[in-house]
DNA sequence: CGGGCAACCGTTATGATATAACACGCCAAA
DNA sequence: TTTGGCGTGTTATATCATAACGGTTGCCCG
């Protein structure tokens, strides 16, 4: 059973990146097929480099590191609106806490209940199915008399791997 | 039955604000006595400017606020500085979604599980007891094998008054 | 065909949010 | 009375994000 991670959220560190990485762009294709967007070269970059890591990256160590590759510089712009495009066809997420990107590899239906758990150790970002939690804040919201528009879960904390490690 | 609140969460408009405000600073004398920490007159100041209203308020918003009422304008820092004591006494906490700082008019205990509301028509911003959800989210990260040690839930929407308002 | 529209990207400039680094005064405890 | 932590001022800088405008491309549709 190769490439098997032993929890669900956080990728095994021996896990072929490269092909998830292909899976990304393939799916990336059809959510811009669908959308009526393209999936510019410039958006396919942008993509490759957020999602070249499981933690979440800035907008402008995109930047930096399309710089280095590119030989030419990007205006921030681009590479926001870009990730604009990225967040809209739902590859990528932003992690609201840290003000930074992180790519999503899970398919999840438009109605994202995800919750986002992210590894202060080695800044592995995660999402797990949250159904229950988003259905027990939905009925606390009903209580309060609130119409939810948009609901954000993010947990910082250590992931079982680095657990582990710090305990050795 | 004088200044009753229709639905838990968020303040009837019509509410004594003043004494609202009065009741942070005494909360806030408790507080910041209780861990070692002085409430000087800037940090009295910047408190009052974020209690102001229910609404969350960005640090530059203080900053200008103050500059009008003061006369003198205070560096970007003074700000930050006085907001991160608020913040570490729990008198005021972080929207991270909106990178802005709102009063706590609660007296949580120092584990916080409250859902944050925030009313995408009057800005206001609420927190209510979650509990459930909380627990839910615990369970959540404990299959995952993740350790939490800080969770936010904040949920963008409309409150009742103003989805009441929109109907009318 | 070709007009028009929407998406896309470049360029320049600016706005908004947040912190680093260093100096000094205050005050309370040793 | 020395010392050490807290609090603030000052200056400079880092980091995150968008406004406004112009030009190109691709595609739909008359």
């Amino acid at each position: 059973m190769p490439h098997a991670t032993a929890k669900p959220g956080f990728p095994d560190p021996a896990h072929d990146h490269g092909t998830c990485l292909k899976d990304m762009l393939d799916r990336a294709e059809a959510a811009f097929e669908a959308k009526g967007l393209r999936l510019t070269p410039l958006r396919r970059l942008v993509l490759a480099e957020v999602a070249g890591s499981h933690t979440a990256v800035g907008a402008y160590d995109v930047l930096d590191r399309l710089a280095r590759k590119e030989a030419r510089r990007l205006a921030p712009i681009s590479v926001y609106r870009a990730l604009d495009s990225l967040v809209e066809t739902g590859m990528v997420h932003r992690l609201e806490s840290r003000n930074a990107f992180f790519a999503c590899h899970a398919a999840h239906a438009s109605d994202r209940r995800q919750i986002v758990l992210v590894c202060e150790t080695c800044g592995a970002v995660a999402e797990v199915a949250g159904e229950r939690a988003f259905g027990e804040i939905g009925t606390t919201c009903t209580t309060a008399g609130f119409n939810p528009s948009r609901t954000l879960v993010e947990v910082i904390g250590v992931c079982a791997r680095c657990r582990h490690e710090a305990a050795a």
